[in-house]
DNA sequence: GGTACCATGTAACTCGTTACATGATTGT
DNA sequence: ACAATCATGTAACGAGTTACATGGTACC
């Protein structure tokens, strides 16, 4: 009941505990296979998440060794199924706060040279390209039988970075009108 | 000399400074009216910034009080402005990570009700479109003869908020059809 | 025997926000 | 007088990354 605030990234471990009980590494490849592309998890706050998780009773520990390895399973508990609903229930707390380097130094980019410029739009063109198939493949992995909202998720993934490379590839033909003058 | 890595906030001073010498409260004014959309700077950050890039001898500061009120004017040096070159010529860093609360939370939300998920999505439409209008207007302030990237960067702005809205009502309409069902 | 993967953790660090504090100046 | 704006800062905190450390297990 020690109502400590969530970070989402405890909210997030809580939304992949919901669908069943996982040790943390499970939980670290679930979310490399899911959310990573808009909320990454490392080992490094993940484990001192769960046990803090544990501590507020959000979640259960069990202790369940493969062999001589050791191996805690997280489980939700009735409290942590609530809280996750909490947070689901509440509105969008802050405002979409964005950081993108890319953007930050196009901004100041004027005077660099057109040729380099075309190296680093066609360098971020190609990866946002091959996020939007990264994408891609995980919308087919998730298949139809995923709900409706994380495939519109894993699907706007995808939009997203080509909308990214697609303003890239636009960015490109004016600097390259520009160069031509 | 002392190769100090930046931060990026240290490099959109930079960027901001090369236009000319500011004070810390000009260059936090700037940057809340050009580069606050992907890259927020708080005077928490700015000013102690600001001594640590002085020390490593980027930036040169000159009192320059109005009246009674003290007033320190921040300048390039020639090490700054070739710091600044030297990340402008720099590859992008690291993969464009992104953080995306609202993402996070639809993910997990397919337990959620239709009408609560159309209360939220609304609401971040509405976000969206007031971010959108912010730009367009930042836009139109920036006029024609502002740098091409600079514009280029801006109309991105616009472009990528008018795009989440869009993906928004998309939703919308999907949800409504599900709830018809 | 080596490599890849399973499994868990910690310490140091960076970046950034929030909340507070202080005081001058300008305009109503 | 008061509010808004100019101007500068600091302390405490929060979130997250990186690099490291440790060891078991499975398979070739």
């Amino acid at each position: 009941m020690s109502q400590t605030r969530l970070s989402n990234t405890s909210r997030a471990i809580l939304g992949i505990l919901s669908t069943g009980p996982l040790s943390g590494y499970d939980i670290k490849a679930f979310a490399d296979s899911s959310v990573r592309h808009f909320w990454a998890v490392s080992y490094g706050q993940l484990y001192p998440e769960l046990k803090a998780l544990a501590a507020a009773g959000l979640v259960a520990a069990e202790a369940q060794p493969r062999g001589f390895r050791r191996r805690t399973v997280y489980s939700l508990t009735e409290t942590g199924r609530a809280a996750l609903a909490d947070w689901l229930a509440e509105p969008i707390a802050g405002g979409h706060e964005l950081r993108d380097e890319l953007l930050l130094k196009l901004f100041f980019s004027d005077p660099v040279s057109p040729s380099h410029l075309q190296t680093l739009l066609r360098q971020m063109r190609r990866r946002h390209e091959e996020a939007a198939a990264d994408l891609t493949d995980q919308q087919e992995k998730l298949g139809p039988r995923a709900g409706a909202l994380r495939q519109a998720v894993s699907r706007f993934g995808g939009e997203y970075h080509r909308f990214r490379a697609d303003w890239c590839t636009r960015l490109l033909a004016e600097i390259q009108g520009e160069a031509r003058r």
